[in-house]
RNA sequence: GGCCCCGUCAUCUAGUGGACUAGGAUCCAUGGUUCUCAGCCAUGGCACACGGGUUCGAAUCCCGUCGGGGCCA
């Protein structure tokens, strides 16, 4: 056991995840987030949001909003904070400057920090100095013991100034939950800036006041912090703070084996969510990603990661984001929503695609009594044809198996909402096909569907199965290809090379439709 | 430049000295399933960074090399 630190006693476990409002919420933190939300709920703790904003160049109110709205939308609610109108909203460092400005004078009383007048140019020179006899550059702590009238002096003339902590020239080691022991020698770095002001305390500081303050028990944050921790534990032990256990989780990786970021594409979580993952594939992703049950199981909601989660199973290497598993889950979470639940979503992107549009009206159909009923009216853009909701949760079913991502629903069924299709009329052909065999395909086709009273996908089939077995022998092919008949049906309907199935396609647009487009199939054939 | 972390298929990973001719998933390929696509099913492809030790025995322990990454400025 260290005899030197004092390292916290086990107890009650409360975890917090600190994000600096200086962007969007990335990916990477997300997943930092997760980690800390699902080890408090497996152990009955605590999980508090704090937000960092003591940087006010680069906070953005916008950014704290996107990091609260998707942490909402993933899952990861917070426990405890100020009390905000009967909820409870983060914490926020920009709110506690009093509390850091007692610690930094504590600090300074007892000798533990220094008022540093040294410029930004002295700096800049002394590390370039350093640098060019081949010594890494750390500050001389030239203002470490200045004459207190010196000080006095300087503050008089209001000549600018930072804090200083005094750093121990000692080595420090924490036994990382992850890793196991990690020490560094303290005596290689220099004093660092604490504060730049008794308004403006750094990341170091803030964070080691508000862990204790909050009575952070486990710290769990990114890999890159992992040289932080050493200065933490001295200032706590400068503050006479219990350390807290750390749990340094590996970082998210592009694809290029570097930290993830911009230059890889999207890192954002709202960026994903507006392409159309689900909350519920990102959070499966991001928990596979550095953790694992410890068997072969891939599939986790969030109340099974809760169970299941545990910091022994996490990775120390760090993995590389790869998006084609994150498709594959959400495809699968795709697969498992409720057709109504999906069919709400995918009607977001249609109306945000202008291929369909929403009004509000009035409910035919009152309630008993009180206040009329208003209802969505949904209309095709192209025509102001009304369309049910309940045809397009029929569309949303037959392409429910298809979809990776939500916004995918638009290129994939815009041609039920279209009047006119466009296409190649190469593409009604179907392996060796001439003008001719397309055309009698197609009159074929018009013959047989005028004459089908029951217009469902099953009388379809049943008929349509039928008649192209037939329909290649007559026209003197390949006996049982029944591509020579279908593949002109689904293409004359659709426009593309791929879809759903024919029949089921047919029975939403409907009779009149369906015949219509045999016909404008045809025109295209006669036009060449 | 200094310090620190990491190293099993292309990717996420199982593996904690013998059950490893290294398992699962994604991916890729092939085949099956009502024309296509998707899904589903089946089959196949692909890895212990390298070199030394320790040991009867090493992916697993130790050392070194190499490689990747992070932090500081």
């Amino acid at each position: 056991m260290n005899s030197e630190f004092k390292f916290i006693q086990p107890g009650e476990v409360r975890v917090r995840f600190a994000p600096s409002p200086t962007g969007f919420l990335h990916i990477g933190s997300a997943r930092t987030a997760l980690f800390n939300f699902l080890f408090a709920k497996k152990n009955n703790g605590f999980f508090i949001l704090r937000i960092e904003d003591t940087d006010k160049e680069r906070t953005r109110l916008e950014y704290e909003q996107d990091i609260i709205e998707n942490l909402k939308w993933l899952g990861i609610e917070w426990d405890e904070g100020p009390d905000i109108g009967g909820k409870h909203g983060p914490y926020r460092q920009s709110q506690r400057g009093e509390i850091y400005e007692k610690y930094l004078k504590k600090l300074l009383e007892e000798g533990k920090a220094y008022y540093c007048f040294c410029s930004p140019e002295e700096l800049e020179a002394e590390r370039q100095y350093l640098l060019s006899i081949g010594q890494p550059p750390k500050y001389s702590g030239k203002c470490r013991n200045l004459p207190k009238e010196i000080v006095e002096k300087y503050k008089k003339e209001r000549k600018p100034f930072v804090i200083r902590f005094k750093v121990p020239p000692k080595k420090v080691w924490f036994n990382d939950l992850i890793r196991g022991k990690i020490e560094f020698d303290m005596s290689l770095s220099g004093d660092f800036v604490i504060a730049k002001g008794f308004d403006s305390p750094l990341y170091n500081f803030a964070c080691v006041v508000d862990d204790f303050e909050m009575r952070i028990s486990h710290v769990i944050r990114a890999e890159d912090h992992i040289s932080n921790t050493p200065k933490q534990i001295l200032l706590q032990e400068a503050l006479g703070f219990p350390t807290p256990y750390y749990a340094h989780i590996p970082l998210i990786l592009g694809p290029d084996r570097s930290k993830l970021s911009k230059r890889h594409g999207a890192t954002s979580i709202s960026e994903y969510k507006k392409m159309g993952y689900l909350p519920e594939a990102l959070v499966n992703f991001m928990a596979l990603l550095g953790w694992n049950p410890g068997d072969s199981r891939e599939f986790f909601s969030m109340s099974s990661l809760i169970k299941e989660f545990s910091l022994e199973n996490v990775q120390k290497s760090p993995a590389v984001f790869n998006i084609k598993k994150l498709d594959f889950l959400n495809g699968f979470y795709i697969r498992q929503k409720p057709l109504e639940k999906l069919t709400e979503l995918c009607v977001f992107y249609l109306i945000e695609a202008g291929l369909i549009k929403v009004e509000f009206a009035e409910s035919q159909y009152p309630p008993a009594y009180g206040a009329k009923e208003i209802v969505p009216v949904y209309k095709i853009s192209e025509t102001g044809e009304e369309i049910n909701i309940e045809t397009i949760k029929k569309i949303v079913e037959i392409y429910q198996q298809r979809l990776k991502r939500l916004s995918e629903i638009v290129e994939l069924t815009d041609f039920f909402f279209k009047k006119e299709l466009t296409y190649e009329k190469n593409l009604l052909k179907w392996k060796d096909m001439n003008d001719e065999e397309v055309l009698k395909a197609l009159d074929r086709l018009e013959n047989v569907l005028h004459k089908i009273k029951e217009w469902d996908r099953k009388k379809l089939e049943e008929t349509l199965m039928e008649e192209a077995r037939k329909f290649s022998e007559d026209i003197g092919k390949e006996a049982g290809d029944r591509g020579y008949l279908l593949w002109p049906f689904r293409v004359a309907l659709t426009g593309k090379k791929a879809s759903a199935g024919p029949f089921e396609i047919a029975e939403i647009l409907e009779k009149e439709k369906t015949i219509l487009r045999i016909k404008r199939a045809k025109e295209l054939i006669k036009s060449s």
